[in-house]
DNA sequence: CAAATTGACTTAAACGTTTAAGTAAGATAC
DNA sequence: GTATCTTACTTAAACGTTTAAGTCAATTTG
């Protein structure tokens, strides 16, 4: 049927193609190509129209291997299919592009192996900058920033630049829409404490509570929807009017928990989430829930890092950014 | 407080470097590392004890100057924050990887203006090749692939190399278990008829379904929860005892409509969906949907644009990939 | 045993840019 | 009117590889 002959890519237009066509020499062309040197006005209009009907594009191999220069980055994640980075990831590629450089992408599938790997492959196709966002919180890399600017994001991590949400005032902000609604008797389900994120919205939360509700009962668990027989139990005892989950997977686990012993949400027990994912306007009830500034956190990784390419000897940066709250059916007040 | 200084960066070490180190010509290391030309055992383990030492990477750049190969691919996708498209890029990503290609990636935010920037970037860099999910199904160029070799993943699209998912099965396989659930009277909610891939679940769903079953009404929506005033009407009509959605969000927006009028899903009338969002296990009730082969995707495109990198002039190839059916909650038997 | 082949290496050109250095002509200075 | 400075170019080297072609000794061949 489709037997049409595939055109082969016609080789494409060198500089000195475009030299020649012009009648002048590269360097003429390299210098009306890049506004360096001297050319007059004549000589350049020639330039320009040779290289516009020679669909001239220079090749970045080549100005890679005169200039050092990629105008290339790369992006190590773990996980594209954690509904947190997909948009991370659209904003600094959107960014980067933007700024003119092209993004590698590697992900690690939460391999520190493999994160090795793609650090090093990065540095063999000379990326001139990293935007990385580990896989476990201890540097697998002795100091990646050693041999590529980097800036880490989501993740605090020292000897390296920073861009990551307040998650602090996310569990100060939680903390403060509780009281509003009354709530005194709280259920804490934590996120996992060995990872800071999670230890900061527990600490933002307490700080904010102390002395003006009660912590009836506290856990942590990993950020999944099935809950541990503890937490489980803890929540069976029902003695509080809400229960705040460390991220929305724990408070769909949470929300499901209490249906399956007879108890309605909001109705009889509110619940938080945190994160903001995707799908948490899907779920019935839709949760009340902190939105982090993903395309914020994208945009001013990519800004940071072109600083740090600038000056490589620059001190540490880093930028937190505020977090909103997002009230929605999960958390209802008490009358 | 923190300002260790930052060790720059030392300057990699170079084909020359090695070779002065071995005490041999540059060739000679470079035969050694591609396993060409002919060296000697000693020479041979001279050259790669000092390759180790110097830590010695080849530089991409220079290797692609030289041989025209820069061992990278680009990846355009329209929108990475649809779900559908996180885990196809993961894979795809982590084939590529396999089989020595980085990948270049372009999130052109549907945009087909970016797109045509983003086919333009990726030629500038050299990219061997492209996987490429169109924004629209027209081909906003004219053909992408008489520049570089492509293959086309989720859209079928004349022209190019494609692999998608057999959404005819899906409709199939989505009919033949709404049959043996026996329901007859069916409402469906399709996805818009302008994309073929709607368009085939359709069909496999009718073609399935007549005579045997009737559709009692139809209409067609955009991919979305919110769901357009004749579809409610319908919806309100109620005259069915299933809904078949043209995708999980359709099927949210349907269950939601049906419970806003006091009627329950799956108790009284049964929703269905296509694609198996991520979340579609965290609503209530879970979607019975169609699960895509999404990593299979990724893996089957990176094939196939292997093949065709290696032979540009080969007939178009097409790869259909099969689907599954994931039955859960929100459809039940007519008892 | 001379001729031909093989094996192990080196030399040098080439890929497509950028850019320092050179050149020649015209303008400006004194 | 010569000397100096500009302007507008060109020449050629360099970036780090790969690879065709060349060299030379050791081995095989008839």
């Amino acid at each position: 049927m489709n037997n049409k002959k595939r055109i082969l890519p016609a080789k494409k237009a060198t500089l000195k193609d475009v030299a020649k066509h012009a009648g002048v020499s590269t360097a003429t062309v390299s210098y009306v190509l890049n506004d360096s040197g001297s050319v007059g006005k004549t000589v350049r209009d020639n330039v320009l129209k040779s290289v516009r009907t020679l669909k001239y594009k220079p090749n970045r191999s080549a100005q890679a291997m005169r200039t050092g220069r990629t105008k290339t980055i790369g992006l190590i994640l773990p996980d594209l299919r954690n509904p947190f980075f997909p948009e991370l990831a659209q904003a600094i590629e959107n960014a980067a592009r933007e700024a003119g450089y092209a993004v590698l992408l590697i992900d690690t599938q939460g391999s520190n192996e493999t994160e090795k790997e793609g650090i090093q492959m990065l540095s063999q196709y000379g990326v001139e900058g990293a935007i990385w966002c580990p896989a476990s919180e201890q540097d697998s890399f002795k100091n990646f920033a050693d041999i590529i600017p980097c800036v880490v994001v989501d993740r605090p991590m020292k000897n390296y630049d920073n861009v990551h949400s307040d998650y602090v005032m996310g569990g100060q902000m939680l903390a403060r829409e509780i009281l509003k609604a009354s709530h005194t008797k709280i259920g804490l389900i934590s996120g996992p404490q060995d990872i800071a994120s999670a230890r900061m919205r527990r600490e933002g939360l307490l700080t904010e509570l102390t002395g003006r509700a009660e912590i009836i009962w506290e856990t942590a668990v990993p950020y999944a929807v099935g809950l541990t027989p503890e937490t489980l139990s803890l929540i069976n005892k029902n003695k509080v009017s809400v229960i705040v989950a460390g991220n929305d997977l724990i408070a769909i686990g949470a929300i499901r928990a209490l249906n399956d012993i007879g108890i309605s949400v909001p109705d009889q027990v509110s619940v938080t989430g945190f994160d903001d994912m995707p799908w948490s306007t899907l779920v019935s009830p839709t949760l009340t829930t902190i939105r982090q500034p993903l395309t914020g956190l994208g945009q001013e990784a990519v800004k940071l890092l072109k600083r740090r390419m600038n000056e490589p000897e620059a001190e540490r940066t880093v930028i937190i950014l505020d977090v909103d709250i997002r009230i929605r059916e999960s958390l209802s007040w008490i009358t």
